[in-house]
RNA sequence: GCGGAUGUGGUGGAAUGGUAUACACGCUAGUUUUAGGAACUAGUGCCGAAAGGCGUGGAGGUUCGAGUCCUCUCAUCCGCACCA
């Protein structure tokens, strides 16, 4: 008998079927239907391939292999996503290039590919860290720009004073800096955003038209966080003041704003501002605005082509009335790095500061007894009292430190100051005092909240702390009663209920000028600025006199200077800055001496588009061409992980909702399907770390039992998107059951002298009861691999295997006159195993005297008339209570089911004794005796 | 905290509203001169001598019938925007 010899057959077939090229994709291959597979592209870090990318890529591979076999023309490609602060870090501390850290990482990841058996098209590998590629990352990027979703703000990063480094989330722990534990302190950097909230309505309504699980959709959705409410305007002062009609914006003012001179007027929205912001502002310039300003000094004016004017960030045009004014407009706008930072905000002494609060249940307004901003709240210095202020700076101090993530935590004891400023309810004029709490954030709505503590936990916590009115004006219980009802206590709109109660209200204010209907949501524009090295350039060139200018696309790609060193600077700034050689260029609109953006993109850039390059990966006129676009369209499936969906998988959704607005692409979302698969949590339980050593390495299972036993074990372990824990006990369960399926094999083998063309038998019972089984068995895995649940289709397998096992089974199987039947039965098993365990079922098809390779061979298909059953299973119950099983034939009819039941002894037992009230049959299943 | 999910034997898990625990691991007993991380046979939810009863985190509900549907609740896990 031959032996089971993984080391040698895996590697031999893994060779063959590379030097064959067996799974390369055809574009444009009309014949067959395509399927594009896709599993997320790892990040090639130096620990290697973990458990969970062996779970991911090996679930993907099964889909792949199984598609193929159905005669599907499968794209299934793979890459690397390598740019990113884990390599620069280890680049740094080992003093090489990162561009040689990634290369040892990413031979190592390809050699644990082909170890695994994935069935890969490795002439379309790509990687993001590659010229080549991020030529196209950048050139994207420059679409956005030139759409003008890209822009540039001030923002804040987390800096280390100490070590005067910026530092990742991640790195933050405990408000520390995780390596020298000094408090990590804000500070604003301009930075590259895009403006993904643009698209916010786009991703949610595209998810209708896409298939993903609810768990994905919904988080989605609830990332996105869209709202629909209304901004209200309070006038503040400091002994509180009456809602009054609202300051129209004069025609002489907005001369003024759009007017060129050195000193310009702006309107500011009360709101936590940066100084950044000012030139998306200038673009909310309209004549209803109204009541708060501020002055920045702009030293330079320049002009920008016509047609580039941005949308403003509601998504609207710019006011502007006359050409005069647009023409002034644009010059504000082209100017946004032409501004000079250092301005200052004051504000009219005409005018009563207003803050603008946002709410999703203007209904209860009235119930609004005080206002809450959040600490960073550009109106808290102006406001703010002077017998309060030291309070009030100390503790805007402190939140500064806080993560918003602490200052979300609702059962956190509530902490706050009093500005010292009141305004006033329009609706009850009551007198309604102004504070500052960490609750209320400055990202989320206006940074300013009307609190409504009858009716809101947190304002209602927050009013218990500090003794403050509550004042209900919904009707229900026991407050804080968060359901809509009847109004109350709110004067003339009493006796409003839900949806209309708001309508009215926000109609009353909007009259009088002081609110407006609005949409927010939580989601937020996508800081694509890093300041590390290993990362795609930001294609732009910075001139004094043309401002932020896009870099040509004939002079794409802007490569990475390869340099000795490149630490991060100690002034926040990317390490590029330093460089200067590559800093210093000329400009590419007026050839003056310019400086490139330092900053690189986020490493979420390349992953954002890698899937369309796959189709077309080697193209150097285009990311892809039109025409391999076309062909492979949609992702059919997309697999990753769960950690992924707000992320990784919302951004390039974006992209590509972008693309198509852009008719780059020709399908409206990247990803047809999508699923997330589950955690695979080391033997103890917990989560595998390195640090705590219970990491299972791929390479070491497969050294020792094989790549077919690992991927059999990981398909059979759990449902796919299930955490579950490794198990070495089971693994080796699945070790004998591969080992039980060679040695069966090679008996059949060894007792038959085989040949492709077999007479069939005798067509006996026997030969009809094996050839049901082998039948029932293609269904079932057929059914259970197509819908994903891998561990059923296994354990199919396995019955199907034990079945065939069975000692009277097998010594039948055995007889001379049985060849024929053992050669139907074992060709299925080969090919039903092929996706899964693709090295032996290779080997045994070859043993079985095919030329060619089982993984084109055909997937078998069942015949529906030999997998009927003669005899079914009856349950009978009494009251519920399972009393008898009777064996029927499958026809059998309600009524013959019913008399058989009931002539059970069994049955008749308990049916004598009471009054027979209902009888329940369900054909080929049950009859169920209702009984008094 | 907010958002998303998950709770079934000793363990991983199975079960179109219809016999709860398939398949596998582990364990127990036995067989086999079995080098092995073997192989084979029988058994294995709990209570009970049996008949029978009880069992899917907990409490209610809908239904002839609930692991499955509904309400509330408890516990655990994942994400939270500069990790990828």
């Amino acid at each position: 008998m031959k032996k089971y010899d993984p080391k040698t057959i895996e590697p031999n077939w893994q060779q063959t079927w590379a030097d064959t090229k067996l799974y390369a994709a055809v574009t444009g291959d009309t014949a067959r239907e395509k399927y594009y597979m896709l599993t997320e592209f790892p990040y090639p870090s130096g620990a290697g391939l973990h458990a969970g990318h062996t779970r991911e890529y090996t679930l993907g591979d099964v889909i792949a292999r199984h598609k193929r076999m159905q005669g599907f023309n499968v794209l299934y490609p793979m890459g690397y996503d390598a740019f990113g602060l884990p390599t620069e870090n280890f680049a740094i501390k080992h003093k090489i290039r990162p561009q040689d850290a990634t290369s040892q990482n990413v031979e190592v990841f390809r050699q644990q590919f082909d170890s695994l058996g994935l069935s890969f098209d490795w002439d379309r590998e790509v990687n993001t860290t590659h010229p080549d590629y991020y030529r196209w990352t950048q050139w994207l990027f420059l679409k956005f720009h030139a759409a003008g979703l890209a822009y540039q703000a001030e923002m804040p990063i987390n800096w280390c004073p100490k070590e005067k480094t910026g530092l990742s989330n991640e790195e933050v722990v405990d408000g520390k800096h995780e390596r020298c534990g000094t408090p990590v302190e804000k500070k604003l950097i301009k930075q590259w955003m895009l403006k993904i909230t643009a698209y916010a309505d786009r991703l949610i309504e595209g998810l209708k038209t896409v298939d993903y699980p609810s768990r994905i959709a919904d988080q989605q959705v609830n990332w996105i966080g869209r709202s629909e409410g209304a901004e209200i305007d309070f006038l503040v002062g400091e002994s509180g003041v009456a809602p009054k009609d609202s300051l129209k914006f004069t025609p002489e003012l907005t001369k003024l704003v759009l007017d060129g001179s050195k000193t310009n007027t702006v309107r500011l929205e009360p709101k936590n501002l940066q100084v950044g912001d000012i030139a998306s502002l200038i673009t909310r310039l309209s004549p209803t605005d109204t009541q708060v300003f501020a002055q920045a000094k702009v030293t330079k004016i320049e002009t920008m082509p016509l047609g580039q004017i941005p949308l403003d960030l509601d998504g609207h045009e710019p006011f502007a009335s006359t050409d005069e004014q647009l023409a002034a407009y644009r010059g504000y706008y082209g100017d946004t790095v032409g501004f000079d930072t250092e301005f200052t905000i004051y504000y009219f002494d005409s005018v009563q500061p207003t803050v603008t609060v946002y709410t999703t249940r203007p209904d209860t307004l009235a119930g609004a007894t005080f206002l809450v901003l959040a600490p960073e709240h550009a109106a808290v210095a102006q406001i703010t009292t002077p017998d309060q202020r030291s309070q009030v700076e100390a503790y805007v101090k402190k939140a500064q430190g806080e993560s918003e993530i602490d200052r979300q935590n609702t059962d956190r004891t509530k902490t706050g100051v009093f500005t010292g400023a009141y305004s006033a309810n329009p609706i009850t004029g009551a007198k309604v005092p102004v504070w500052i709490a960490d609750y209320v954030l400055a990202s989320y709505g206006t940074g300013a909240i009307m609190a409504v503590p009858a009716h809101d936990e947190r304002d209602f916590a927050f009013a218990k702390a500090f003794k403050l009115d509550i004042q209900q004006v919904v009707s229900g219980d026991d407050l804080p009663a968060v359901a809509t009802g009847k109004l109350i206590n709110s004067g003339q709109f009493d006796g409003l209920e839900g949806a209309e109660a708001k309508r009215a209200i926000v109609k009353y204010l909007e009259d009088k000028g002081s609110a407006k209907t609005a949409v927010k949501y939580k989601l937020r524009d996508w800081i694509f600025s890093r300041q590390h090295y290993w990362g795609e350039p930001i294609p732009i060139v910075h001139c004094e006199h043309c401002g932020a200018v896009p870099v040509p696309e004939d002079q794409l790609p802007i490569t990475l200077p390869d340099v000795e060193h490149y630490e991060p600077t100690e002034t926040g700034e990317s390490p590029l800055a330093a460089i200067t050689d590559w800093v210093n260029t000329a400009c590419p609109k007026c050839d003056k001496p310019a400086k490139r953006e330092t900053d690189t993109m986020p490493n979420w850039a390349g992953s954002s588009w890698y899937y369309l390059r796959y189709m077309d990966a080697h193209n150097d006129q285009a990311f892809a061409s039109p025409e391999a676009l076309k062909y492979w369209g949609e992702v059919d499936l997309y697999l990753g992980g769960m950690e992924h969906t707000t992320l990784h998988l919302l951004y390039s959704r974006f992209w590509h909702q972008f693309f198509y607005d852009q008719g780059l692409v020709p399908t409206p979302e990247p990803y047809a399907a999508r699923r997330g698969q589950g955690i695979v949590l080391a033997a103890d339980g917990r989560k595998m770390s390195k640090s705590i050593g219970n990491v299972v390495n791929p390479t070491d299972i497969i050294a020792s039992y094989g790549a077919d036993t690992l991927r059999l074990y990981i398909l059979f372990m759990a449902p796919y998107d299930e955490t579950t824990p490794w198990s070495e006990e089971r693994l080796a369960g699945a070790s004998r059951f591969v080992w039980r399926v060679w040695a069966l094999a090679q008996e059949l083998i060894e007792a038959h002298a085989f040949t492709r063309a077999m007479k069939p038998g005798p067509g006996d019972a026997f030969e009809t009861e094996v050839d049901r089984a082998t039948h029932k068995a293609i269904k079932k895995v057929h059914d259970e691999l197509g819908g994903m649940r891998f561990n059923t289709a296994v354990s199919a397998l396995m019955e199907y295997v034990n079945f065939l096992s069975d000692a009277k089974t097998k010594a039948r199987l055995l007889e001379p006159a049985s060849a024929a039947l053992a050669w139907r039965a074992l060709n299925t098993l080969v090919q039903l195993l092929a996706p899964i365990t693709p090295h032996m079922s290779e080997e045994l098809w070859h043993q079985l005297g095919y030329p060619g390779s089982v993984h084109v061979a055909g997937w078998p298909e069942y015949d529906p008339e030999l997998i009927k059953d003669d005899v079914v299973v009856i349950v009978v119950q009494v009251n519920g209570k399972v009393r008898a099983n009777l064996a029927m034939t499958p026809d059998a009819t309600q009524s013959e089911l019913a008399e058989a039941a009931k002539a059970d002894p069994n049955v008749a037992k308990y049916l004598q004794d009471g009054q027979l009230l209902k009888t329940i049959v369900v054909p080929r299943k049950l009859v169920n005796f209702v009984v008094k």
